[in-house]
DNA sequence: GCAGTTCCTTAGTTAGGCTAACTATCGTGA
DNA sequence: TCACGATAGTTAGCCTAACTAAGGAACTGC
């Protein structure tokens, strides 16, 4: 079926599904010291951005401020983030990840996502550059 | 960034980021008659086998058999589907949609998965086409 | 006919999401 | 200047969704 015969409606139903079990699969395998997902996803873009208040990584994650506040405890019983007051505005915290929290992502550069990257390694270079330009629409759209 | 220049590693935490925030994007959207989308989907594949053991349908949807007796638990509560037992197979249950299942699946015939379907109206052709080919991929290797 | 296996369920745990409501701080306008 | 609304973060409570461990019931093979 090709996209001409394909309703939104129809390709909604089709991606949801693929989406919804690959998530299933992704989330199984817990790669790197027993951080999940969420966890180590948080920790990638808190990296990313240097430093963050909980808000700001809250709204990059695109989940609310308590559930992002779960994830920060979590992270930091682990040691692996930092919290620390923002030095005029007292409601602030500024997060950032300690140096256990950098390794942890260090040793995440080395292994990767492998159950996934395993998978993709078997692709045929068009299949992937298929999948790269969704990835792409899909971040676009869960942006929107 | 081309195929050629993304290696599976990088590409696998791309995609991975990607499906990961679609999907709390689509979790959030509860579409039809308070269902989930765990359970829309179970109920879905189950019409579309006709009937299946609880294992089958854990099988098919990649989740534990006691994950499933709890989405089979809620399903059957709201009478959308039915047990019945194995002809011969005295442990083995058959698990069937209802009319009211059928009823709730053709309503989500009409309705569909409205925020994801809306997000691939704004879409052009190209870009739906890239995502019907990357959903099957995604779909082939979920079941690799 | 007993031992092992399979199927399903129950029980309990954990992660991750939400909303509502609270505390503490900030900023501003009368 | 100070009272009050707005903002940042957390707490509390609830739910879904996944897991593992362990149990009972039924089947199967020797």
């Amino acid at each position: 079926m090709t996209a001409q015969s394909m309703p939104p409606a129809q390709l909604a139903l089709q991606l949801r599904d693929a989406i919804t079990r690959l998530n299933r699969r992704v989330r199984q395998a817990r790669p790197v010291g027993d951080l999940t997902v969420t966890q180590l996803s948080a920790l990638t873009s808190l990296r990313l951005a240097g430093a963050l208040t909980p808000r700001e990584l809250a709204d990059v994650e695109r989940v609310q401020p308590p559930t992002m506040t779960k994830i920060v405890a979590k992270l930091e019983e682990r040691g692996l983030v930092q919290r620390t007051p923002h030095p005029t505005d007292g409601r602030q915290v500024i997060l950032a990840t300690t140096e256990g929290g950098q390794a942890v992502l260090d040793q995440l550069e080395r292994v990767r996502d492998g159950w996934l990257a395993r998978r993709l390694t078997e692709l045929s270079d068009t299949d992937r550059e298929t999948l790269h330009r969704a990835a792409e629409i899909l971040q676009r759209i869960s942006h929107a």
